[in-house]
DNA sequence: AGACCGCACTGGTCTAGACCTGCCCTAAAA
DNA sequence: TTTTAGGGCAGGTCTAGACCAGTGCGGTCT
């Protein structure tokens, strides 16, 4: 059973500037966030229509917009559901901090060396650059809500950051690289695999050796150039990934 | 300079049934990758109204669902322009025997149970039933080239499949359910974590206890319906998982 | 020549209706 | 008691307009 439009808080401000469909999605966004659990019915088109004395296909826009980033989603007949949140996506190549805060946990990082160095055969083959290029690399061990949580080392060209070694080291590398040097990481792929906890590894986790731990390597891409390869260790007991998977041509309903 | 409408080739067939902006979105599409190179214009709105005989607003509906896709992008004041091509990519919802033909290795499995259980408390809560609900259970080692790769469990409600019990085991799930059942996953969640080799597993995967080992629950849905709930637990030294990665709202920055 | 202004475009947003199909529930019929 | 036919409501699609905000060009004024 569907509210009543009427339980939605907020109203449309015609003067603002802003468009209406974009003032009721933030509306629709926060009203889902507190009032709404996963599952739950928001009120049909046309009641949110009615209380907020709209044009149906102004509602549609604003449902359209969340349908799309998948908050929400509809069922012909039946009505507009709120979907399961995403808790975490590391599969949607978000930066450590981002991740770490939406899983409501408290980044941190302690940096263990930043540097530059020149790839190595294996370096080079990863990043698809001539042995000896000049690199930047990056090694840390990031901690969630002050543990340790993985062991992350990042390699990037350094010709596409200069001077990024002469100040400190960022806080949030994925930051810093597109706010600073303008590069947004577009697409990657992950490499996942499972390992078990060498001596120096387990050291800095505050694991024992040998325990299980999942290995992240990851292909950054900016356009088609490759900008950072990056090997992650993760604490088997505080990690998991969450991946969300679709079956090849069943591609489900984006364009209505 | 954007060419005419008239030079695009097809009508829209209003008895169909087919929706008039998914016609439209086609024959735009055909249109743009016969005769439109990346960065050239497409009509206007308005004139793709008048060469069809559509409101805007529909032919709108058509453009919207290409730029969803990213085949094109809208400029204001100046028109709708094709994008370069973008690589497609997504994790795959395919079955073991599909993934191991896919790598090149002989996939093979002994069944270890194949029998109908009560729900415990925890599959309950998993496959989203109650308490009780008859299930069938189906364990399997997976072999590739013969030798070990994984113990797989799945869990699917009885109901679904009726009479599945009375034959043999099969051995390949996915397809038995698809083409026996009707039941073709359409899409899925993997919850991807490391762990360690339990005694009953490691001597099952033929592999030290405490061995790090991959561990991949699947929650698979056809429909809005839950249908297979599995565990996996894969040998690391044997078994990567590849996952492509795109960046939410990675917009390129207008590039004219 | 150079600065400016306005018009003729573009897509962006919005309205107030229309009719369709799909879904569920209920009341009547079997 | 079970089955079936409506009715009401959900989203899906479509129309024929409207006005807004950027863009660029061409003509005009200085």
């Amino acid at each position: 059973m569907a509210p009543s439009a009427a339980a939605i808080t907020g109203d449309i401000d015609r003067t603002s500037g802003t468009a209406i469909y974009v003032q009721l999605r933030e509306i629709l966004r926060s009203y889902i966030a507190q009032s709404c659990p996963p599952g739950s019915a928001l009120p049909s088109e046309r009641d949110l229509a009615e209380r907020f004395g709209l044009a149906r296909m102004t509602v549609r826009q604003a449902i359209d917009a969340l349908v799309g980033e998948e908050v929400i989603e509809r069922v012909v007949g039946l009505g507009t559901f709120v979907r399961r949140p995403k808790l975490d996506l590391q599969v949607k190549l978000t930066s450590y901090s981002e991740e770490m805060q939406r899983r409501g946990m408290v980044p941190a990082a302690k940096v263990l060396s930043f540097e530059q160095i020149a790839a190595s055969a294996f370096l080079a083959r990863e990043l698809q650059l001539d042995e000896g290029t000049p690199l930047v690399r990056f090694r840390r061990l990031l901690l969630a809500d002050g543990e340790p949580m993985s062991v992350d080392e990042n390699f990037i060209p350094a010709h596409r950051v200069p001077g990024l070694l002469d100040g400190e080291p960022p806080t949030s590398l994925y930051n810093v690289l597109s706010e600073q040097f303008g590069l947004v990481m577009e697409w990657g792929e992950d490499m996942i695999e499972a390992t078990a906890a060498s001596p120096s590894t387990a050291r800095l986790l505050n694991v024992e050796v040998g325990s299980p731990l999942l290995k992240i390597q990851r292909h950054a891409f900016v356009a088609r150039a490759m900008v950072d390869y990056s090997v992650s260790y993760y604490r088997a007991d505080r990690y998991k990934l969450w991946v969300p998977l679709q079956r090849p041509g069943a591609r489900r309903a984006r364009n209505h």
